[in-house]
DNA sequence: AGCTAATATGAGGAGAACTCATGTTAACTC
DNA sequence: GAGTTAACATGAGTTCTCCTCATATTAGCT
């Protein structure tokens, strides 16, 4: 099912996906659709979900495979990486790692939450696991904002790619190395 | 209605919004409400018009009244206004300049569009009249990337503001200044 | 006043998310 | 193997939203 979903959100983009189509396609009654999935947003953060888990997964194997020996390469395998998923993975070039649709500001709404892990941003989770992953790698002193150092550039970098796979559908690659700047200036204050 | 419609996405949020309310509250009968506006969408994309123009009017305002000595107050200034419209314009919190709801990938649906001026995002159109806003007043070589390194920094801003405010209701003070940094240090590269 | 074009209105059509009464299977007991 | 019960599966139907369009109303002009 989570595939389906995710090949339609690629055909149809996240507005016009309907929850029948996708248990239609799965060939799975509707009704046992709600069974899985309390409802459409559900659907779609569970997809985020597993792309989260496949990313860190796929950035662990490479820093294990071929250990960076800088942060400026750390920096690029991670983006590197992030840049992959979007052109290869279905569904990844829409929702990446959720937060499609938020409604913030008002009460608890049904399907109004944002996350995985309750009240935890998605990209909160991304950058404590890379951080815990290129600590241990590099040997830094964790210093003190390290850790919300980590999540200000995964969320930078995030919203910079986002931009560069808008503006070209392989990612323009302009924007994706001023990304790479971007962080890497920005990093290089807290890890001297 | 506009005004309308800011209030009650504060109150409930976009995915809850209503055209119905939105039309009830402005007191304006649901066939009126469709001779102004094409769909709930483009209802959305006018307040997020309107919040880019008062936003922009608010920093040309402050640049001449008080014109910043060098980048960094700047930025400061640049940041810190977004932060108050964020605090006291209805419903700047949920929509800001707009791309509340995408589907990037997908071939056109109704209210697929992204934004404003057709194909150019939001945030391009902000960068650029800041960059002539800001060039202007602090005479800078206009070089080759600076209008890129515009766009890449507003996304950027954008996307650890919002955070921002997802993490405190008046915007994490932490989250702000790190903002700054982040803008400051990715700017001073293209700004020798 | 009479006529026409523009605008205003809200009941209703189309369609999506989600439910729930009923049907089906599985597991366990004697 | 028959009987009982609990868990699961199913899809027609309910509810609610967006949006349309036939009709009513107004404004402008002769």
């Amino acid at each position: 099912m989570l595939d389906e979903c995710a090949l339609l959100l690629d055909e149809v983009g996240y507005a016009a996906l309907t929850t029948k189509e996708v248990a239609r396609r799965a060939e799975v009654p509707i009704g046992t659709f709600y069974q899985f999935f309390t409802d459409k947003q559900s659907l779609v953060r569970a997809l985020a979900l597993r792309n989260l888990e496949a990313y860190l997964d796929r950035i662990a194997s490479r820093l294990a495979a071929a250990p960076p020996s800088d942060w400026a390469d750390a920096v690029d395998l991670v983006v590197d990486e992030f840049v992959r998923m979007k052109r290869t993975t279905p569904g990844f070039g829409v929702v990446d790692f959720g937060e499609v649709l938020a409604a913030p500001g008002g009460p608890a709404f049904p399907g109004t939450q944002r996350m995985l892990d309750e009240a935890l941003e998605n990209n909160v989770v991304v950058a404590d696991r890379l951080r815990s992953l290129l600590v241990d790698l590099l040997g830094v002193a964790p210093g003190d904002g390290l850790s919300r150092a980590f999540v200000v550039a995964v969320e930078a970098a995030d919203a910079v790619l986002k931009l560069a796979f808008r503006a070209h559908p392989d990612g323009d690659p302009d924007l994706i190395a001023e990304c790479k700047r971007l962080v890497r200036r920005y990093l290089s204050d807290h890890l001297q």
